[in-house]
DNA sequence: CTGGGGATGGGGCCC
DNA sequence: AGGGCCCCATCCCCA
């Protein structure tokens, strides 16, 4: 980049005066990368394959006019896998940045071939011609991807905010059925691994990292203008961010970025999919909605999913205390495979930073060392049966003492066994919120022992890590704060399920109608929108109800002052 | 316009 | 950590 001509026009004279900095366009340049190894100001995605990387709009509209038209309309980018891949973007994106190509992942043809692909699909007309050069000196004629068939597919992108139905990382255009092996909706996963953003990371040989998940924006919160980047345009159903946090969860060591074309080919080799697990496949029917029918539909209930480590640091599994370098994303295929969210080179986000609520814009720069130790990591994937029986076996429940029942008949012969003066005194109380956690909690029932009391309320546990995260709910402040909005909780696992309403994920499908959900709880409820089972019944008027909730808003009704 | 029901989203909290 | 179930809030539709 040249260096840039400063004019200035003094009074009235016409001659204009100029003055060079020779080092300012480096200077810029230099702050503009720093910002994105920061987040700082990003406003745009792009995902490639089973990473997001983010970026300033104006700095890929000002490198080539392929990305201009990009990111014109678009937060989300989605790149075409078959064009580039996420090290040979990360490459990319540094030279953008830096104007420095710095190959090392792969033998040099090879990584030249890839980059000469990616540049002309990215329309990166210099770097493709440094590429060109490059492999012109090794003999070696690129033999690209540009130069078979798939020429049809360059320039394709999708955004990541289109409906379900039309998002892929490389699917056929046409939206029809997939049976690429490199179908990352086949290897999408259990719920909640969705933290893959920000929850793990493994970093050594290509000490990338996550940036932090900020710049995944929350519209209703302070941050927004600092990040800069609107997620409000949330998919109805699905999403890429879907598909790219889910694959990015379990596709993808470092490793296996740093060769993620063969990365790509290994999905088929998942465990996850030969057990056939979790909300993947959906997409594969989700593009013709027409055909779904009910023959699945009692997979999603109760499945019981465990991932076990099997070998590498133990750090990797255990909490912050341990975990001082990167945030695990997640136990993925069988290879180990993790993903991530790439900021750049100096930035990534350790899950003792996310735990602890410091975000990349704040510190960055881990030193490598800090990092090395957990890339052995291995995992395998083993999913314990899982019942056919789509909603529990108790679901008619005695509204004054909350026992389930598993049809109507049991639950009325047990209606007749509650007194009335019993069903008074429960009717009277039942609705004021610290009697709904009563009959929520077994201390209402007359279950085990319960010898661990909470020294602020009268509420007691059979254990001490229930105790221990009951009592946080006393605690004035919340160690779990949402890394794109801020909010604080008081437990880990909400807030990644907070998390995931910031990034659009939602994993559970409903195979009737292809609607998503975020909780596996919300799939189930809505499944009796299809099958009409309303197991709850007002015990007062009779009518019938699909929810419990509606039920509970229904009984207000019947008990509220008019 | 209003109230009730259906359905969904998000947070709290216990297991 | 993840699942499950509770709550409240909200939107939409319909009578």
């Amino acid at each position: 980049m040249g260096s840039f001509t400063y004019m200035f026009r003094w009074g009235t004279s016409k001659k204009p005066v100029e003055m060079d900095l020779p080092n300012h366009a480096k200077q810029l340049l230099l702050q503009l990368n720093q910002q994105r190894a920061k987040g700082f100001l990003c406003d745009v995605i792009i995902v490639v394959e089973n990473a997001l990387f983010r970026a300033h709009k104006n700095i890929l509209a000002a490198s080539s006019m392929y990305f201009k038209s990009l990111v014109l309309h678009d937060n989300l980018i989605n790149l075409d896998t078959d064009m580039v891949n996420p090290a040979v973007f990360r490459q990319i994106l540094d030279f953008i940045y830096t104007g420095k190509l710095l190959t090392s992942d792969q033998p040099g043809e090879q990584n030249f071939s890839a980059l000469l692909t990616a540049a002309s699909y990215l329309q990166l007309h210099d770097l493709a011609a440094l590429c060109r050069k490059k492999l012109k000196r090794t003999g070696k004629p690129f033999i690209g991807k540009l130069g078979v068939p798939s020429i049809g597919r360059v320039g394709r992108s999708h955004r990541l905010s289109a409906p379900f139905g039309h998002m892929r990382f490389s699917g056929s255009p046409d939206g029809t059925k997939l049976s690429n092996s490199k179908d990352l909706s086949k290897v999408t996963g259990p719920e909640d691994e969705v933290f893959a953003a920000s929850k793990q990371e493994n970093c050594h040989t290509l000490n990338r990292g996550t940036s932090s998940n900020s710049s995944l924006n929350n519209s209703t919160n302070g941050s927004d203008q600092e990040l800069g980047l609107d997620l409000s345009k949330k998919s109805p159903s699905h999403s890429v961010q879907d598909d790219a946090l889910q694959a990015d969860s379990r596709a993808g060591s470092p490793q296996s970025v740093s060769a993620s074309v063969a990365n790509s080919a290994s999905y088929d080799d998942l465990d996850l999919k030969k057990n056939n697990c979790e909300p993947m496949e959906l997409e594969a029917v989700e593009e013709n909605n027409s055909d779904i029918g009910p023959k699945k539909l009692h997979r999603h209930a109760s499945r019981k999913k465990e991932w076990t480590r099997i070998e590498g640091d133990k750090s990797a599994e255990d909490g912050a205390e341990t975990m001082t370098n990167g945030v695990i994303v997640g136990p993925l295929s069988k290879e180990g495979k993790l993903g991530k969210i790439y900021g750049s080179e100096q930035n990534f986000q350790c899950k003792d930073d996310i735990e602890n609520g410091k975000d990349n814009s704040e510190e960055s720069g881990h030193s490598e060392s800090e990092c090395s130790g957990h890339q052995n990591a291995n995992y395998v994937y083993r999913q314990e049966g899982f019942e056919t029986v789509p909603f529990g076996d108790n679901l008619y429940v005695c509204i004054p003492c909350g026992k389930g029942f598993p049809n109507s008949e049991q639950l009325n012969a047990h209606v007749e066994t509650h007194t009335e003066e019993e069903l008074y005194i429960k009717e009277e109380n039942s609705y004021s919120k610290e009697e709904a956690e009563d009959l929520s909690t077994p201390n209402a029932t007359f279950s085990e022992p319960r010898p661990f009391k909470c020294s602020v309320c009268e509420k007691s546990y059979k254990d001490p890590a229930t105790l221990r995260q009951h009592e946080k709910t006393h605690w004035l402040t919340r160690p779990f704060p949402c890394n794109i909005c801020g909010k604080m909780f008081t437990q880990r696992g909400t807030m990644t399920r907070h998390m995931r309403s910031h990034l659009g994920l939602k994993p559970f499908a409903c195979e009737e109608c292809g609607m998503r959900f975020t909780r596996q709880y919300r799939l189930t409820e809505h499944m009796r929108v299809h099958s009409g089972e309303k197991p709850y019944e007002c015990q007062l008027c009779g009518g019938k109800f699909t929810q419990q909730r509606n039920l509970i808003s229904h009984l207000r009704m019947h008990t509220s002052p008019t």
